[in-house]
DNA sequence: CCTTCCGGATGACATCTGTCATATCGCCGG
DNA sequence: CCGGCGATATGACAGATGTCATCCGGAAGG
């Protein structure tokens, strides 16, 4: 019998998971939590096998929580095939990443895979993160924009990372032309959708 | 016996939740559509009784889906609790709004109600769509406010609206002001929480 | 009928943003 | 050791953005 987890922060596809799940004969969802802090205590209480974890999720999102946990059997299901995602996963030890839109037989196949030691990739996702290529903006650049995805304005970006308006201008430029776009807001589209901020 | 039309883009979440919807003595899923624009015909061929509308969809997405099929019985089951949603889906005639953070219960309840000519709204939705009051941009703010969404720039979004630079600006203005917004960006970000935009 | 009000529209002005040329520093390969 | 490279840092400048005072026209109310 395999022990999993279920880490989601909609009830009703957690339940409605688990269920599926439950049909298998050789999977047991043994604790199911709405949110990633309280992921780990649940981890204690109940001693998994596998983790099942959504990537979007309140209290601490699940791509922090796999990287807070090395060595555990665990797989990634989200909404979004973000690239960044998956090297996120991949790099924290990640097994298995799997597309909220495949069926649960997918699902399942890729718990058994990753159980077993092995590793579960959804095709059309880790051809997506090959094609899209690696996150080519530097930390700076990378905080500046994520600062300028609150709304933040120049002066307040350079406040927070001790930096001048000039500098900080800098990297949004960089950034804004590493990412093809035109501007902070298109930069901050591109590098969301990718996963990267 | 309540015929069920289940509309959603992730077929895991579809898959699950048409199984939990299956246990219920009285539903019965009797197709499932990934796309809105494959409701209406869905619709046509199995007469449903009642439709249960993601909001996020590709094709077209379960607003529009409700709006073009007015008289019909509809619920909206949506991840994202914006006021704008719940304010769209009533207009359109829908009279079940449940989110996906609810029970299976809750969401078989919705359908029984809704099929039976009454109206279920999650409370704390309702709630926060009446703290949150009324859309308080005029069309043209709104026009100018989803374009830059877009990365639209002043002279673009102009150009699209058939406007001069400068009363592009302005509306951006009266909509950064009204959001209470300081820019732009923060000012996109409010819309589209609110679900305005 | 006249007034008031509000959304829509405009351009001038101050401020903010994005680009560029340039400088420094640490690291790697020759 | 030295040159080259890339990340970090800076300020000047041009162009884009946000604010303001103002005007126009139609709807609501006296």
């Amino acid at each position: 019998m395999i022990r999993v987890l279920l880490a989601d922060d909609e009830r009703l596809i957690r339940q409605a998971i688990a269920m599926l799940l439950g049909l298998e004969a050789d999977i047991e969802v043994v604790a199911q939590v709405g949110r990633g802090d309280l992921v780990a205590p649940a981890v204690r209480e109940h001693e998994p096998d596998v983790l099942v974890l959504d990537v979007e999720m309140p209290g601490m999102d699940g791509l922090s929580v796999a990287e807070s946990m090395p060595g555990r059997a665990m797989l990634i299901l989200t909404s979004f095939g973000r690239p960044g995602y998956l090297r996120r996963a991949l790099a924290a030890g990640v097994r298995g990443f799997v597309p909220k839109d495949a069926s649960a037989e997918e699902l399942a196949r890729a718990i058994r895979k990753v159980h077993a030691g092995g590793r579960y990739l959804d095709p059309e996702m880790a051809a997506a993160a090959m094609t899209a290529g690696d996150n080519p903006l530097t930390e700076r650049e990378r905080d500046a924009l994520a600062l300028a995805a609150k709304g933040a304005s120049v002066a307040q970006i350079a406040a927070s990372l001790h930096l001048t308006e000039g500098t900080v201008r800098n990297y949004l430029s960089n950034a804004i032309s590493k990412l093809g776009a035109g501007n902070r807001i298109t930069a901050i589209r591109a590098a969301q959708d990718m996963g990267w901020i």
